[in-house]
Order: C-alpha cells, then structure tokens, then sequence
DNA sequence: ACTCATTAATCAGGGCACTGACTATTTATA
DNA sequence: TATAAATAGTCAGTGCCCTGATTAATGAGT
C-alpha cells in the first residue's frame, strides 16, 4: 500500500540525470576520460601544482575518491605527482604535455556534448536549470558543516 | 591554457546534486538503506511479484545493478525471489512483512527529507525544477538508440 | 626538546553503475 | 522436431563515491 511517485523525488530525478549524462558523455565525448577524470584535468589546467585534497576539494571528490581517480590519471601518464619539498605530508600535481593534449581535446567536446544534452531546454531555461541545481546543491553542502546552523544553537 | 568554468557543465551540477542528496540521505534518511534500494521497495509496493529485469526498469537500474541491489535487500530479509514455475528464466519479487515495515517507515522519512532538500526553492520553483531535469534526461534516454551514428561525422 | 593536535595521503570495506561475455530457459521457425 | 533467436539472470572487470581507521609529516604549546 502506499507506493510514492518517484518522480517526485528529487534524489531519483538527480540519479537518472547522472546516468544520462553518464551515457551521452560515453558516446559523444570519450569512453576512456571520465567526466570526473576531466574535471580533476580542468582544475590543474586552472592551478597547476594543486595538491591532491585541494583538487579534490575544486571538484567536488573526497580524498578517497580523488586519489583513485588521480592514481587512474597517472596511468595514463596525463598527470605527475611529486612530493612537496616544502611539506612532506603533500604531493603537487602537474599535467603532462600528452595531459595538457588531452585537456584540450575534450573540452571542445563537452561543449557540443553540453549543447546537446541541454538541447530540450530554452537558453532562459537552461539558466534557471543552473540556478535551480546549484542552489539546492549548495544548500545541502552547506548541512555538512554547521557553519550556520539552520536548527537554532547559537552559543 | 583555457580552462572551463564547471559550473556551466551540467554533468557536473548533476554528480554534485547527488551527492548533496546521498548525504542528506544518509543523516536524515538511513545509513542501512539506501535511496536505490529504496526505489525497489517501493516499486515492489506498487506491484508486488514484478521480476528483476521490470523491477530495474521502473527504476532506472540495469540488469547486473539490479541484481547486486535485490541480493543485498535479500541478505537484509527485506525481499523474497522465487523462480516462477510460468517461465524457468524469471525470479518473482516480493516483500517480506519487514520489507513492507521497512517501506513505510522510510517513506514519511523520506518526505521529511525532500523537503529540507528543496527547502531553498519556492513551490513554483520545485515545479520547474522538477520538470526541466525531466526533460532534460528524458531527451537524453531518447538518444539510446541512434538510428545514425553520432560519434564522427554528423552528415 | 617533547608532547599533542592537525593535516595529507593511504587502506579496508561497502555500495552504486555500466559493459561485455556467458548460462539457462523459452519461443519462433525452418 | 531440430535448431536458431530472444530473453532473464549471472559473472568478471572497471570506475565512481563514501566512511572510518591508520600512517607519516608538520606545527604549536609547554
């Protein structure tokens, strides 16, 4: 009795949003590059010499996960990683020339790739589609640490 | 050179969207159940003996994930699978009386959690966003199948 | 200097998600 | 009826994602 209508559950709704993305990105950008594969890329693109937290930090990986996909990343020689002289407990992270390639290849990509998967939607939509997300995104993120306490509790 | 701003990368929005909801999920929902697994009691709510494969589709799992979530629910007694005596190939679902308590106690659980989730958004803005990331993933499920091949050439 | 807390990274362990190959059963057809 | 095609489920392999425990290095306070 009293099944809900999943439909309405924003938590299945971001699910079947990351498949689908999932597969498009599979077809349209690479079968090898993962799209968070691109964005760890992306980031030291902006910042070369990151450390490996604060790259995860950038995109949105915890450190378990980020130095899974950096590990994947070395294998594929796209990036190094050298011990911090200055503080041992660090490792920097440098493209290589073929990472840098790489970078760039799949950025024009994405970006057809982006247009397609927002295709259905008008450019004011696509607008409000971002905001939407980010807002509840960053909301929920913003649970984690009781910085700001929404539930009373000063002191 | 000529990094991309992730914010404009819906795939990225998308991975960021579930993970804010998987860790509501886990403080506000449960830490034994997950949101998927809880697709599949519900599922099974609506339409108790579904078999695997349909149980999967109702909620967007394929083949092998389905069967990794429904082993798991057995192992928590949650669910039963008999093999249907109509057609020796399927399994025949359905709830055990703790799958069933189970259900109804995540359910209002549930709701409680949507609601701080989109708590940031104003009703009519629940709407939209609810009806653009449909769409959205909707058109991109469409693309499964492409009668042309839109990896190279397009023409 | 020595202890203690903090911090960066790793490891173990559990769960989700996909593809491709395989088994078993059913069904269509030659 | 014998065989081929389709279908349900499993298995192996890869990758993402999290928590909690551990290790190594740093930094502070005494």
């Amino acid at each position: 009795m009293a099944a809900v209508d999943l439909t309405t559950h924003p938590g299945h709704l971001a699910r079947r949003l990351q498949q689908a993305h999932y597969l498009l990105w599979n077809t349209m950008v690479s079968e090898e590059i993962t799209s968070p594969q691109f964005a760890v890329l992306n980031a030291l693109v902006a910042e070369p010499g990151l450390d490996q937290r604060t790259v995860g930090e950038r995109v949105g990986l915890d450190r378990s996960t980020i130095a899974e996909v950096i590990s994947r990343l070395m294998r594929r020689e796209l990036l190094d990683k050298v011990r911090d002289p200055q503080d041992g407990r660090r490792y920097l992270l440098h493209l290589t020339d073929e990472g840098k390639r790489t970078h760039r290849k799949l950025t024009l990509r994405t970006a057809r790739m982006n247009q397609v998967f927002l295709g259905p939607l008008s450019a004011d939509e696509q607008t409000v589609f971002f905001d939407l997300i980010q807002r509840v995104s960053d909301a929920a993120e913003g649970l984690r640490n009781p910085a700001e306490p929404l539930a009373a509790t000063r002191t």
